[in-house]
DNA sequence: AGGCACGGCAAAAACGTTTTGGGTGATAGA
DNA sequence: TCTATCACCCAAAACGTTTTTGCCGTGCCT
């Protein structure tokens, strides 16, 4: 019975302080500076479920994150970035941050847990992250009609609001990078083929392949989890045969750690005998042997632009077709890619 | 409108058909499953937002996570373990995780965040990472009597709910296995010393220290926050003096690796010349170079222990006095310490 | 037969907002 | 003077649950 004592207090309607507190232009600025002054003096504070049945809104923006591995016990730690970006936007606007996790993909478990968050009225708003080729999410979504940011893309006959880094252009440009160097086996040690980025990472490295007249080797073309684990074991598969790859570009730094770790193990020295590129430039590339040559994209930055792009979706100020924002991304050169061995 | 439309779809009162619903034993196991079927049947969702105001509970544990590094831009990636621990726990017993981030530690800005979480009524339970030796946000949760857990201890005079893993031992046995190994100048790469993990771990390797009668140098004993780089620089510090430590205990795997990476750029050999024990396991250190000696904890079970916590103490199942789970750590050995040189 | 406990259900209050649809008095225009 | 407009404010409905209170009938005990 909070608003009611403070209308009490000031001698006025439930209504009028209602409206002065939220800024409608229907109450004079003398009483609505009253008001605030009142409400923060006796420190009033809205009751945010009241005012969620009120208003039928949340004030939420709900996340679910996909976990990392099989196990299910970790999420991605690009994750954290984004988020914080996120958050950093959506924070001073009243707004909150409901996550979940996903243990394990399954469509069926993930529509459900999807059709909660948004059936259920716990979010006025979705972000989507780790976008498939074809993503039922989307639809989810649009038949509820709640607003949307994808983080990634996906292939979708109608406009929906994305926010992305170049994969294409990315491993374009590593890939380029080693063809310079002379390197002519080169792998692909991508992510799983479900998912958009995958494909778009190949189709870059495949283009700088055939810029250059260069037929690709199906078998250099692989898909693992994103951990270290699995950048190790299908570098290794391809070292055992003959002939190997003198280069390796991978969809994570970590996969590229695990990568160095398999040449390292087949004796090969990084750099020069075999190279290694990476993709992320998560704090530890810098400090790993040798120093991980790899690609740079603004995580948090990307986090800041889908807050703020939910917000605007949130106040119809902005529609989902106007949402398209591709980040470029740079190559950061250090010690773990050099000239192709002769 | 939707517990009265079934209510009357059923043609009974809306108060039987939300105590049916509830699970409450004034309503006849009949009806209960009359109306369990129809509320199926025509797909009722309860509002989440009314039943909270009617309630006067949220479903919904908050956490408010520290930033990583200065910039804020990141989370330390072991919450992400924790927290889909956490989430594995609450999700089936109905409850959700509202996520908050700090970007840098402000008394005052934290205390505000906390502040606005309970008293806004945004939460039912609280979840307090990264403890301080001394932390206000114990006496601000029971001030507000809002039932809360801890990853990490703190220094408190009442009882209170944790979780926590064996800081002490698990320094006291890296530091050991050093010794035993002949190392006797032995350096710690500690986290912020007003945490109070840090201080648990100092007083581990200062018991090894004495139970061998060594006297600790206290030049040797680092502070620094828990990323590469700052394993790096400190490191440097150490080895650029004279004598400088043969071994180095750090607070994080990350530190290690940027500390492997000062060792490495001073021209000394891992294993050999120098040991390095890291903490935590984390998924990169067995694919470093060298793989690396380490302490591992289970974050994940950690974060489910925490999860059930929290709902019993919802439940007031039990007393905060009764949650006091010390996790032991096991030691990981690797290849980045060996004897010590001559 | 009367009293009592109890199982099963319903009516209504409570939760604390937002939103709707006026209403009042002052000012301006005819 | 009368009417229209406007700035400002209010009463009441709505939001969809949970919880409290009480009622009614049934069976048991005395």
């Amino acid at each position: 019975m909070s608003i009611v004592l403070l209308a009490k207090n000031l001698g006025l309607s439930i209504s009028t302080v209602s409206r002065a507190l939220n800024g409608y232009d229907d109450v004079s600025a003398a009483t609505r500076e009253r008001v605030v002054l009142r409400a923060k003096a006796i420190g009033y504070r809205p009751n945010p479920s009241a005012r969620r049945l009120g208003a039928g809104k949340t004030s939420a923006i709900g996340v679910i994150l996909p976990a990392a591995s099989s196990t299910g016990q970790a999420v991605d730690s690009m994750y954290s970035s984004l988020l914080c970006g996120v958050v950093t936007e959506i924070e001073p606007a009243g707004y909150h941050l409901l996550a979940s996790m996903q243990a394990k993909h399954d469509a069926a478990r993930e529509a459900a847990l999807y059709e909660n968050f948004i059936r259920g009225g716990w979010v006025d708003a979705l972000l989507i992250v780790r976008t498939r080729v074809h993503d039922a999410r989307l639809e989810l979504c649009r038949a509820a009609k709640i607003p949307f940011v994808t983080y990634g893309r996906t292939k979708s006959d109608e406009p929906y609001a994305w926010v992305d880094t170049d994969n294409e252009k990315a491993f374009h440009l590593a890939t380029t990078r080693l063809l310079d160097l002379g390197h002519r086996r080169i792998a692909l040690i991508n992510g799983p083929d479900e998912y958009y980025f995958a494909q778009l990472r190949r189709r870059g490295y495949l283009r700088a392949l055939a810029s250059r007249k260069l037929k690709p080797e199906p078998a250099w073309i692989l898909h693992g989890d994103l951990t270290e684990g699995s950048g190790h074991e299908l570098c290794r598969s391809l070292l055992i045969r003959s002939p190997a790859p003198t280069a390796f570009v991978c969809a994570t730094d970590s996969m590229a750690i695990g990568a160095i770790a398999a040449c390292r193990e087949a004796g090969l020295s990084i750099g020069s005998d075999v190279s290694v590129i990476g993709y992320g430039n998560s704090s530890l590339s810098a400090f790993c042997d040798p120093p991980l040559t790899t690609m740079e994209h603004q995580v948090f930055e990307n986090g800041r632009y889908v807050g703020r792009a939910l917000l605007q979706l949130l106040r119809k100020e902005i529609q989902p077709a106007d949402v398209h924002y591709l980040e470029p991304v740079v190559l950061v050169p250090r010690k773990s890619d050099g000239p192709a061995p002769q």
